[in-house]
DNA sequence: GCCGTTTTCGGCCCGACTGTTTTCAGTCG
């Protein structure tokens, strides 16, 4: 089991003190800890339960954990509970914590809230807005009334976080109509999209000019921009449709590399990075590198990095797990581009629940430049897909040979299958079909909450049969609608590895599976790799990207990745597995 | 509450916008 339910159960609960203390009005450090702590246990790799095992001394090896909460987990793990988080939740009314997350509202308006009008959730919080009962208060105005009163309708109607390809392509245009402003000298998307991450809470823009209110401006009155939030000179924040919040920053053009490094953050990446700066006597803001009044660097991200002592770190790997101290000792590794990807190794036809045919999926794969491409239709069991039946199979694979033979392979369709994991383990079709393939994917779409030893005997199964290749999608989840299954990952990793077997990371935008955390740990184990985009139509394919940026958050180079080989090697591979 | 080639005590990342304040607190990222 992997990185594991209790650590974001604890990460949860050490959160929530945060927030409760905060609200209490407690020492603003002490609450930052409770934060970081809360922050290292959902990046910890290892399920903490594990790390307990070494008791108080191995927890405190965690960076962010001290004694004091290295107790706190292991009471935790104990009893289930934390004594001091039941006693905030006993001072704290839990509807407070809600009315929190309404934006414009911090801890001090909250108490002010609750203590003057009793404001104890969010429906007590729009009767005090709309009666105006609010304005007696102090600091309160009509303007900043209608101001609330607008964010609470965004909590309630937004979805929290969007899965990155949902809104990545609608930021990209918004991104061009502001590179279209004559004032901006350059912009680029910052934030958390710029490093690939599976779900953005907002977007972040980041503009270099010498004219910062003037853009700022006209980015407001940009037609995708439904309403503006906030505007001032050095700074906008708005909502595109439906619901998406986008920042954008200004900086002037020789600050650009430092503005660009600063709002791609992440946030431990960059609080890492000012620490660092701070130690060799320096001061690192979003304008630049200084050494007292004086800018040493900024035009550039290079630039600033080299300043700190280290090199250029991609923006998928800033997450503060280990890459700012290569990148100090000049040992990055080399991550996977988009440009070496040869081939999409999972993507649907009309033989199963594709839109298209064999013969444009070849059209669409030369116009993507690609190499080769699996056509892995699903077997029969997936109902709803139209699975290819067995009997079909012969049929359906001379169909690709005609294809093939009418485009002299180039690129070449591969003939693959996306073959369902049945619930005892045995797969969708017997050998002599599995056989006939030269790439079989298996994967999992149906009783997905099994319990964590059954699930995991499913899944070992199926990739005992040496005509397995690839495990597809993995955990199954659907970001926003699916849970992953529950399996021990370690140990199926393990196997795989003595098998000589493929995990993949799927990069259609909702699914995005294997999740960072465990491709970092599949990694680890030496796995091969797979990215595919699990296309089921043609603008699908652009997914590709998703999966490269998936890969590189787990630090994955090309040697990692199968379809960055040519052809004739990627089969040569799957003929070997086959000899095992 | 964490942490240590300035420190086991005294620090803890840094700046912008809003709305109300008439010089700044609260909030956010």
């Amino acid at each position: 089991m992997m990185g594991g339910m209790k650590n974001a159960e604890i990460a949860e609960i050490f959160e929530e003190i945060a927030d409760m203390l905060e609200f209490l009005g407690d020492n603003p450090f002490r609450i930052r800890a409770y934060r970081n702590a809360a922050r290292a246990l959902f990046d910890l790799e290892d399920p903490v339960e594990e790390v307990a095992k070494g008791g108080a001394e191995a927890l405190e090896e965690i960076p962010g954990i001290g004694h004091d909460l290295a107790l706190k987990i292991l009471e935790y793990l104990e009893t289930g509970k934390i004594r001091k988080h039941e006693e905030l939740k006993a001072k704290v009314p839990r509807g407070v914590l809600e009315v929190m997350r309404v934006p414009g509202v911090g801890p001090k308006t909250a108490k002010l809230l609750y203590e003057k009008l009793g404001v104890d959730s969010l429906e007590a919080f729009r009767k005090a807005l709309e009666s105006g009962e609010v304005l007696k208060l102090p600091g309160f105005g009509e303007r900043k009334r209608e101001r609330l009163l607008k964010n609470l309708d965004l909590v309630e109607a937004a979805s929290k976080r969007w899965p990155l390809g949902a809104v990545l392509y609608e930021a990209r245009e918004l991104l061009r109509l502001l590179k279209e402003l004559p004032e901006v000298e350059n912009a680029e998307i910052a934030g958390s999209a710029r490093r690939y991450k599976e779900t953005v809470g907002d977007l972040d823009f980041l503009a270099a000019t010498r004219e910062g209110a003037k853009v700022a401006e006209a980015f407001t009155k940009l037609a995708p921009v439904k309403a503006v939030y906030a505007l001032g000179p050095g700074k906008a924040t708005v909502y595109i449709s439906p619901g998406i919040q986008v920042d954008l920053k200004i900086v002037p053009p020789e600050s650009w590399g430092a503005g660009l490094q600063y709002f791609t953050g992440s946030k431990a990446h960059d609080i890492h990075l000012r620490r660092i700066a701070q130690q060799m006597g320096l001061k690192l803001n979003e304008y630049g590198v200084w050494r007292g009044e004086e800018r040493i660097a900024g035009a550039t991200e290079e630039e600033v990095y080299a300043a700190l002592g280290m090199d250029w770190i991609p923006p998928p790997m800033r997450e503060d797990l280990g890459e700012i101290e290569l990148a100090q000792k000049h040992a990055l590794p080399r991550l996977v581009t988009l440009e070496e990807i040869r081939g999409d190794l999972q993507v649907h036809s009309k033989w199963s629940d594709g839109k298209h045919t064999l013969e444009e999926l070849a059209r669409f794969a030369a116009e993507m430049g690609y190499e080769y491409l699996a056509v892995t239709d699903h077997s029969p069991a997936v109902r709803v897909a139209g699975g290819v039946p067995p009997e079909k199979m012969k049929e359906r694979i001379a169909e690709i040979q005609r294809v093939n033979e009418k485009t002299g392979g180039k690129p070449y369709l591969i003939a693959g299958a996306e073959v369902d994991i049945l619930p005892d383990g045995s797969l969708d079709y017997p050998d002599e079909v599995l056989a006939e393939l030269e790439l079989v994917l298996v994967s999992i779409h149906s009783r997905f909450s099994m319990d964590e030893e059954t699930m995991t005997k499913r899944i070992l199964r199926a990739i005992e049969n040496p005509y397995v290749h690839v495990l597809a999608h993995p955990t199954a989840r659907l970001i926003g609608k699916r849970a992953p299954v529950k399996a021990d990952w370690e140990k199926i990793f393990a196997r795989m590895k003595e098998l000589g077997k493929a995990v993949e990371i799927d990069g259609y935008y909702d699914r995005m599976d294997l999740p960072d955390v465990l491709a970092r740990r599949a990694r680890e184990y030496g796995l091969m790799f797979t990215l595919s985009t699990d296309a089921h139509q043609k603008d699908h394919l652009r997914f590709m990207e998703l999966a490269v940026g998936n890969a590189q958050r787990a630090w994955l180079g090309s040697e990692q990745v199968l379809n960055t080989r040519p052809l004739k090697a990627l089969l040569d591979w799957a003929r070997e597995v086959r000899k095992g």
